[in-house]
DNA sequence: AATCTTCGCAACCGCATCGAT
DNA sequence: GATCGATGCGGTTGCGAAGAT
């Protein structure tokens, strides 16, 4: 028997969504929460697909959701982990807090990829271009960023690149006068990881803008310390959605990003709060401040 | 000013994975 | 262990905007 479709195709909408239906998908995540994604068009009166509320609601109108270009740590840290990981986009956005696997996949080909390109770093292996590429087989595994320190998912089979980028990111890090220490440190999933952070962004070489975007990593290294999958449980759909509000503490740029949530269908509900799967209680106290009619005003 | 080309991003598609039964 | 449904993930596409001719 095939699978079902995650929706039936006939009289479902697709393409780019109104104000109108963000509005209705907002509002009722924001009081009901999302228990099912697939009932959530039906319940919210959208005539959406679930998977399709789903992407734009991780996407596009979730509250913790950063907007604009990436930072240069930001960049830096999705070409480290890049290195490290490979094309597993959600890995890469569960180390940036307010980034999703979407938009940093799109930067990445947009963007970084060229940078490496004209900085003639191959953006797949991250070995410089006239160098004679090796097959991943051949990458010494005692070479190439120490298998110890490789994230605990690198298992799968799906990272089949683990290129010795140490030069590579020291290069990038010289042409985009970014004083980093070498990816080989920085890009550790260890326990050391932190540290060496820590030790970069105490040497006074970020903005404050970037030190408080690595400080909020930091948190997030040690929430994922204290348990390997704490961070990918709760980055992702996250039923219980406490840990969620302890990785983004708080959100001190909310009142002025306020503004991009009144532009219409270019925002989303930043400024809501980490409400989207609290459930229960924790969804209805953090609702209980804010005015839903306001949401009805901006739309 | 009109047309063509390139770029960037939102959204879709299909497969993979996970959990429940 | 097998099956099924829901969700997650990564690759790809489509389209509007911006830039070039």
């Amino acid at each position: 028997m095939g699978r079902q479709p995650c929706c039936d195709k006939l009289g479902v909408k697709k393409g780019p969504w109104t104000a109108e239906e963000d509005k209705k998908l907002i509002n009722f995540i924001l009081t009901n929460g999302h228990c099912c994604w697939r009932a959530v068009p039906k319940l919210a009166g959208l005539r959406r697909c679930g998977k399709s509320c789903r992407l734009r609601w991780t996407n596009y109108l979730r509250p913790d959701l950063k907007r604009g270009l990436l930072s240069e740590a930001e960049e830096q840290l999705v070409i480290d982990l890049h290195a490290r990981l490979g094309n597993r986009w959600s890995k890469i956005a569960a180390r940036l807090p307010g980034r999703t696997d979407n938009e940093i996949k799109n930067h990445w080909n947009t963007h970084i990829k060229k940078k490496l390109l004209k900085m003639g770093i191959d953006p797949v292996t991250h070995e410089p271009l006239d160098k004679p590429q090796e097959t991943p087989s051949e990458h010494d595994p005692e070479v190439s960023l120490s298998s110890s320190q490789a994230d605990p998912m690198s298992g799968s089979p799906a990272n089949t690149h683990q290129p010795n980028n140490t030069h590579v990111m020291d290069e990038y890090n010289s042409s985009s006068s970014s004083p980093s220490a070498s990816s080989a440190e920085n890009c550790c999933a260890g326990a050391d990881e932190p540290m060496v952070l820590l030790e970069y962004i105490c040497s006074g070489g970020l903005s404050g803008d970037d030190q408080s975007f690595l400080m909020d990593s930091l948190w997030v290294d040690e929430s994922q310390a204290a348990g390997p999958t704490a961070l990918d449980s709760s980055q992702k759909e996250n039923p219980s959605g406490q840990e969620v509000a302890g990785l983004f503490p708080s959100w001190p740029e909310e009142s002025e990003s306020f503004s991009w949530l009144l532009g219409g269908q270019d925002c989303g509900v930043h400024d809501f709060g980490g409400f989207d799967c609290l459930g229960g209680d924790g969804t209805t106290n953090i609702l209980d401040g804010l005015d839903l009619g306001m949401i009805d005003k901006i739309f």
